[in-house]
DNA sequence: CAGAATCCATATCGATACTG
DNA sequence: CAGTATCGATATGGATTCTG
């Protein structure tokens, strides 16, 4: 497969990411208060995407999205949904009944952020054989390409 | 902002979502051979995104990476571009030249998960202040909400 | 029910030193 | 120039126990 295939689509979105990482790399790391790294080290880490999937449809308590998620402990969570109310994506409320009775749901800012966090799970999905494909060449064959 | 922006644009993409994670989390978790977790845990790490947007604007060496990224030792430089590489994602092309010279390019694959990425970096930006904004909120005031 | 607290295993990352 | 190898610090996550 040639780099032929929508290459004048790609080049368009190609300088404008090579134009924001000059004007970024100057802070994302010497300052280590990077928008982008706030963000994405959520999203890397093992539960956020699920809760927050798991809250795109809807309010749910606790023990829902508990069940949702069989293999979170309770631990992480409580520590997943605290910071993700923190950062103000998800709102929590407080039932007073007798056993006491949370939910939390999405705040419009988290709403927001699900369109492109959606859009990049459907380029893994998408992606995902071509990428166990590529795996697979690359630890069986030693495949080392130089220029000629 | 009340939540009535845009309500009806995203109530499609509420649904869409709650029935991907319904369809989801039962290979999500239980196999932990999740597509999605596969690309999010790379994407939450500490440096394949930033070396993803500095070959965005095209073919670097290695070198030129290690100065791009000035607090990026060696070691996870080799160890993020290796990864990259074997995920399909990055090329990497050695000139043998009398010092050996090498540089690597976004493969196809690489510059298609460039879109749905850079969809959420700019989210990223456009919300950093909204986020900090909240934290403060969170961290000052106790801020309980409970319903009546 | 919805957590908080504590303890422990592992994964991740950085610093340093060495090499073809 | 472009790595590899080794080591130690720290961050992250899981299991368990306890509570209003």
């Amino acid at each position: 497969m040639g780099p032929g295939d929508a290459e004048g689509t790609i080049a368009n979105a190609r300088e404008e990411l090579a134009r924001k990482f000059d004007a970024w790399r100057e802070v994302a790391l010497d300052a280590s208060r990077c928008p982008v790294r706030d963000v994405l080290d959520r999203v890397g880490d093992k539960w956020t995407t699920l809760i927050l999937m798991a809250l795109a449809g809807g309010p749910q308590r606790f023990g829902a999205l508990s069940r949702a998620a069989p293999d979170i402990s309770k631990r992480m969570l409580t520590q997943t949904l605290r910071t993700l109310e923190r950062d103000g994506l998800v709102a929590r409320r407080v039932y007073p009944t007798k056993p006491p009775s949370v939910d939390y749901r999405l705040t419009p800012l988290g709403v927001a952020m699900m369109e492109p966090l959606a859009a990049l799970i459907r380029w893994a999905e998408q992606s995902h054989s071509a990428i166990v494909a590529a795996r697979r060449r690359f630890d069986e064959g030693p495949a080392e390409e130089s220029a000629a």
